[in-house]
DNA sequence: GCATTAACCACAG
DNA sequence: CTGTGGTTAATGC
């Protein structure tokens, strides 16, 4: 096991903060610290669940198998917390979690981690805060996806990664264009042709991966017609 | 009908 | 993996 510190850790969560000397000495002894690759996977979907993950470091698609194709549910950076909605309502993992860049990733062993909630309401409560930000932030991007069309999506998504993501309107889209289409709901072409047209509209530029929004308000204009 | 949108296929870097 | 072009189906005006 890893040896770390839970307590002095500069990445823990808005949650952990609220834990005694005591609780954090559990955590400690109950956890341990992993690398990951980009590509890597974290989570396996229908794998037993035996832990709570925190990703530390790094960021990870959260996917499933569709009955098609595989579905991106959310991409997410660290500070996280990953498959808590699998960790208390499953044994069995319901999707998967993979490294899109290098990543680090906590493992807390589950019954601890429900000790956690169980005496410390603090600690629950900002657990419950996390996890309805992101319920609601999803149920936005339902209604996106609904009605937007592909282009509308496209830069949605551009505007995404570029705000809440890497703060920064240049960064290396660490999805492919197949993977952002999994994410989005539509084909690899689609994407890279809209990619393309934005291009030569002057709204972005690229190459490869490397993605540079030269023109915001005529982004978030296309973002927001749908 | 005609135009638009987007998926599927195929092929070339 | 990515970009493009052709083809086709669905939908709207």
């Amino acid at each position: 096991m890893i040896k770390h510190n839970c307590k002095e850790c500069k990445l823990k969560a808005a949650a952990t903060c609220h834990l005694t000397n005591e609780e954090f000495q559990d955590l400690e002894n109950n956890s341990v610290s992993v690398q990951f690759k980009k590509g890597e996977s974290i989570i396996k979907q229908n794998a037993l669940s035996l832990n709570v993950a925190y990703l530390r470091k790094g960021m990870a698609k959260v996917h499933m198998q569709g009955p098609t194709r595989d579905k991106i549910l959310r991409v997410v950076k660290a500070p996280t917390f990953l498959g808590l909605p699998t960790s208390f309502g499953e044994k069995i993992n319901q999707f998967s979690v993979t490294a899109i860049n290098d990543a680090e990733v906590c493992f807390i062993d589950l019954g601890i981690f429900r000790n956690l909630i169980f005496s410390n309401g603090k600690f629950a409560y900002e657990l419950i805060v996390e996890l309805c930000r992101n319920e609601l932030n999803d149920y936005f991007r339902y209604a996106s996806l609904a009605q937007k069309q592909i282009p509308g999506l496209v830069a949605e998504t551009l505007l995404c990664f570029s705000e809440k993501l890497f703060d920064s309107n240049e960064f290396q889209m660490p999805l492919t264009r197949g993977e952002m289409g999994d994410l989005i709901g539509t084909s690899r072409e689609s994407v890279s042709r809209v990619l393309s047209e934005m291009s030569q509209d002057k709204i972005i530029a690229f190459d490869a991966s490397q993605i540079s929004i030269l023109n915001k308000e005529a982004l978030s204009k296309i973002s927001d017609k749908g």
